[in-house]
DNA sequence: TTCTTTCAGGTAATCGATTACCTAATATTT
DNA sequence: AAATATTAGGTAATCGATTACCTGAAAGAA
């Protein structure tokens, strides 16, 4: 069914029924403009948007490239974007890395054969190489800093000010030792938390003892890890962790080893993923506005996209949620 | 950057440089093609895959709806689907209906504008009307037992038996009063679930209260919900749950009444998302292969549309992990 | 030598919409 | 009544690849 078959059936030619279609019909007479509608309607003609794209150049779709979508963050980012982009007319496809530069790459190209009208895009923690200097696909950037000049979109929140004020929460709840377990330092979200972490720490005249801080991955195994691998020989009272499941892993393993929280060890995590209210103790934790991070990425994106005038950055605030591992 | 300017550069035809990059280069010089790869590369030219899907009426991508990426469920479903679908060079549109059929068919219908090759699609609860029926696109449905005839693919899991699994686990650890809170009974899903809890207590000699039983939704709200309404008027020691989230949800819910898990009440979820091992206890749970869901929908709906002999129905096997909620 | 293959590559129709520009009829203005 | 404007719709080029079929030269066979 090609919209020339409609046309045929309507007895107009296939300028019409497009006019009819896209609600070019000023000069299409009522009478026809039905007939063609019903027509459509009856034959359950569904028109090509290839074709349309070919010839408007725009598919009306964006690219949305992340690590992976099981993780909770990245899910909820994921629908944010999912979202706004339907409100604005636009679908998306999506593709996970798992921080693979050479899936990165790959997905790059694929979406540009597509055509996707734009990209966004939580980038590899490694690719600090300049390959998407030279691709002109509107992007933009959410929660990984990467500098690419200014060329790009980004949407990021603040991790130094949260950082510091987590850690400061832990201080004023009496702990004298606490420590640090994140992801490690190629990755400038990490890196942004730690330097939140020390200032603080500095600030309340505690010193920084490299024991206490465990860099591995943003990943439940990695709480487990590196709580196991801090507990063994050091004690402490208070744990600032780089994200929520990395919390919900030293969770349990603080559990495992007989020690309760909050009363022996405090815990603060950062996200709050939707899943952080309902552990146990439900955790205090930084909350950062992944969904909204989700719309803003795709208002800037579409403001490119459309040529409108845009600040190509923009910066969330995230803030302390107090619940009861602290 | 065009097929024809590229071709303009490297002193041949439009169709020379086409055979190059689609390997059809039997009949072209090692020389000229050496040249036109160059070219290629010097040039940054990328294909518009979009005129290509015109002419070869395939657009190498899939659609994907289901209820809601946020979901862990459906996360890890989707995450099936996108690596299987990469592996065999398709690429995937997410769609989130939030189970709303209004969502449902408007995406369906996006999905063939954009002429995507095939759909995987979670069926809203509530669409048992026939619309699918009078499409051609390859489709095949997970998960919900929705029938429209055999023309769509199936990918489910048995739930009946590994319900009464569950409930017959409980009811093994001298569970004498076990109830049961899950989604409504327009989900075919929660019904075969039911079935399963129902079985294993008239086996038992135990009795079916209609008090124990709690319907509403698949989510940690419902859970909650589910076990505040239960435990304020009836005794009961043991509850399967109609999938994890609604586990997590109970588990909150007990533990603020003071009651201890598995001590007092023993608790069995369904579906064994990646967060369950991890809170506390661990939760038993009926481990569903989830991602392999997601792969077998990919294997499937690639066989259709690639018009293999293919078996339109794929049952794949639950079973009980036992960890320590029981 | 002549005929047939093979090689290397070119020509142009095609996929299914969109849209700038055209036309013929009717309506309005002066 | 003549000139102009509006209405209703049609014509055909175009988007950027793919590919069936064609061509002319060189190589091999008879």
């Amino acid at each position: 069914m090609t919209i020339k078959q409609i046309a045929e059936l309507a007895n107009v030619s296939s300028a019409t029924v497009s006019k009819v279609m896209n609600g070019k019909d000023k000069n299409i007479s009522e009478a026809t403009r039905q007939r063609v509608l019903k027509i459509i309607e009856e034959e359950g003609y569904i028109p090509n948007g290839i074709a349309k794209s070919l010839k408007v150049k725009s598919t009306k779709t964006i690219g949305i490239i992340l690590p992976d979508v099981m993780n909770l963050f990245f899910s909820e980012l994921a629908r944010g974007v999912e979202d706004m982009a339907e409100a604005k007319g636009y679908s998306i496809i999506i593709c996970n890395t798992d921080n693979n530069e050479k899936k990165e790459q790959k997905y790059l190209q694929i979406l540009q054969e597509k055509m996707v009208d734009g990209i966004i895009m939580t980038a590899t923690e490694s690719s600090a190489n300049n390959i998407f200097c030279k691709f002109k696909t509107p992007m933009v950037l959410v929660d990984r800093d990467i500098d690419f000049g200014n060329k790009l979109g980004l949407i990021e929140v603040d991790n130094v000010e949260p950082a510091y004020e987590a850690t400061k929460h832990l201080i004023d709840k009496g702990c004298k030792r606490i420590a640090f377990i994140s992801s490690v330092k190629v990755n400038k979200t990490s890196v942004n938390r730690y330097i939140g972490y020390e200032k603080a720490l500095l600030e309340a005249g505690q010193t920084i003892d490299e024991n206490l801080v465990f860099l591995d991955s943003f990943s439940i195994e990695s709480g487990c890890l590196g709580a196991q691998k801090i507990l063994k020989d050091h004690k402490v009272d208070g744990i600032f962790c780089g994200n929520d499941l990395i919390a919900i892993g030293a969770l349990k393993e603080i559990k495992e080893r007989g020690l309760r929280v909050p009363e022996d060890i405090k815990i603060v995590g950062f996200d709050d993923i939707s899943i952080s209210r309902y552990v146990d103790p439900p955790l205090t934790t930084i909350k950062q506005p992944i969904y909204e991070m989700g719309n803003e990425a795709v208002n800037m994106l579409v403001d490119i996209i459309e040529a409108r005038e845009v600040d190509m950055k923009r910066t969330l605030k995230a803030c302390l949620v107090e619940r009861q591992s602290t």
